[in-house]
DNA sequence: TTGTAGGCGTTATCAT
DNA sequence: ATGATAACGCCTACAA
């Protein structure tokens, strides 16, 4: 079944048909509803592939999303999706594997769809400084700082990683913690870990808080399991902390379990803060603390500045979004009470 | 940069360099070396429109997966992926949204991508009663029973999801739980869900177990938050139980804190057990209780039928994967411990 | 408003 | 082993 099929059975002209299917102007009241019966009726459906490939130009936005297990992209992508329903563009979504190149996709995306801009969430700077050479439409990245490779089609959103962490860590200084253990994930790889761990690090200088990172510190990708893992090895190699930042709710809820075995009580024996603000944390006892990305605005925000790039070829730009701090249960002043009455 | 151009680059003709590309036998090992330089050389990419466009067939397998939220899934994409690299199979993965229709999806993609077979993750027999008829190639379905509906190219591997939930309810009764809540998912939409609730109401049947759905049970989309207001519902509606079986391990944990902000203990005031084994509830204080799906075997195997029905046309069948019964932390043995002695 | 025809980049069929 | 050429299904000038 293709358009020349219908364009026999309606009696027009493939041409007609075509402009017909795709809400050209310049075809009769008539034709279009007998051709949109006839293709409805004969459960007719475009091929992309053809479509594709004869077209110039679409009126698409490519949506890549690298990192399936990543939780908060789920809630974004559909904040994408929604906004996006509001605006006369069509959405393309990608998905694709964590070890694959992110921008080298997308780069194929946008010979072959030939979209109006592109959409990235998660990805490192690493595949943007290899591969985004060819792509020359406006483009996006949002959960990670753009700014320094300096393309000028290319914007970013992010929540400062950097701050994001000296804030968590300097949040357990503050109720009295001085010994705390580090679970990172892995800085070679992803920036955003690197900023977590620098921030992290800056919050202890800050405080002159002594910190060894052979002992005190593990580096492992992101997933429950190496959280519990990273206490694990961190209790065998004579760690010896009162609480525990984490570079991800993930790794905090497998370390809390690690610790739980252990024997030690979160909050009771040991407090543990961790960032990104995953919804899962607000379900578990003890809730997680944790640094809350604003899902929905990265995401609108991200979506409305390709928006803007589409419609006026502005300048890039990045931009931060405010991020909180919630508490949760995880984490205990520690400071002694009678503090305040020796003073 | 086309074939075209490559051509030209290299002296050889279009149909050559094709076929050198694709790996075709026929080309001199001469013509091969330097059209595959040319092509490396100026990071030539064949254009997937024009190629499926005009291919006959590929020997790629699609697999669709429905349903990004699950987390079961992400596990057995990447076991087949694995699997299918030992193969001379192409694997094309394919995500769709939770309300798209994906065999609609399915049969779109056998047109455009013609693959020798489908694997589906996820969806519902409704989706197939409705569009699987222009599908010809063989399909394996996985996560549900497929055997009803009588296609002679459909097989399928799951889980027996009625016998999981009746065991499951069963070894809370087993326990001495006599009132027991239910939260389970959409009967109308999911058949999984169907056969689960379905599986819990025989286990109250064959040890005669009073149960009140418009009181004891709650039928709710999965996920946290959801299995958080089910226990809330639950409470507000008058029902009092000692044990819960959620139809899902997302729902229980939403379930545990409902419960624990209400003042109740898991597994000290509540027993909760449910079904599908994440590895997140490993994880967990306490560790869930949960009839472990065989995520390995169910992928494993259901790649298997569809590699058999590839090379020998053979007939579907339907298959069941064993599942096994974690007891976690989360239930608790309720009998009177004087029982013994007053026998 | 509608019809006609050329071509998108590739594969596949025939020759050579 | 290689070359020429006709499709694949659709869009898009351009002509009518």
């Amino acid at each position: 079944m293709t358009i020349k099929d219908l364009a026999e059975r309606t009696g027009y002209a493939v041409g007609t048909v075509s402009r017909a299917l795709n809400g050209h102007p310049n075809v009769s009241p008539k034709a279009r509803a007998i051709i949109l019966e006839a293709a409805r009726e004969s459960g007719f459906q475009l091929n992309t592939n053809a479509k594709q490939l004869k077209q110039t130009h679409s009126n698409a936005v490519q949506l890549v999303v690298k990192g399936l297990g990543n939780e908060m992209f789920g809630e974004m992508v559909e904040i994408i999706q929604n906004q996006m329903a509001r605006t006369r563009y069509q959405l393309l979504v990608d998905y694709v594997d964590e070890d694959l190149n992110e921008v080298a996709r997308a780069a194929q995306l946008c010979r072959e769809r030939k979209p109006l801009g592109v959409l990235f969430l998660g990805g490192s700077n690493q595949s943007f400084l290899r591969d985004f050479a060819p792509i020359d439409v406006p483009c996006v990245v949002i959960t990670h700082d753009a700014s320094n490779l300096n393309y000028p089609n290319l914007s970013s959103v992010c929540t400062n990683d950097y701050e994001a962490a000296r804030q968590a860590v300097e949040t357990l200084i503050a109720l009295g913690h001085r010994q705390i253990a580090v679970i990172g994930g892995d800085r070679e790889i992803s920036d955003t870990s690197r900023l977590r761990y620098e921030g992290c690090l800056q919050a202890f200088r800050e405080h002159g808080i002594a910190f060894d990172p052979d002992r005190d510190y593990k580096g492992v990708r992101y997933s429950w399991q190496n959280g519990y893992q990273a206490v694990q090895a961190l209790l065998q190699g004579g760690s010896r902390f009162t609480a525990i930042f984490a570079a991800a709710d993930v790794m905090a809820i497998g370390a809390i379990r690690a610790l739980w075995e252990n024997g030690m009580r979160v909050p009771e024996d040991v407090s543990i803060i961790s960032v990104d603000g995953l919804p899962l944390g607000g379900y578990l006892v003890p809730k997680l603390a944790t640094v809350v990305q604003d899902a929905d605005r990265l995401a609108r925000r991200g979506l409305e500045i390709l928006l803007e790039n589409l419609e006026s070829r502005a300048e890039a730009c990045h931009e931060t979004v405010p991020f909180r701090i919630s508490r949760g249960e995880s984490i205990r002043d520690i400071r002694t009470e009678g503090e305040d009455i020796h003073a």
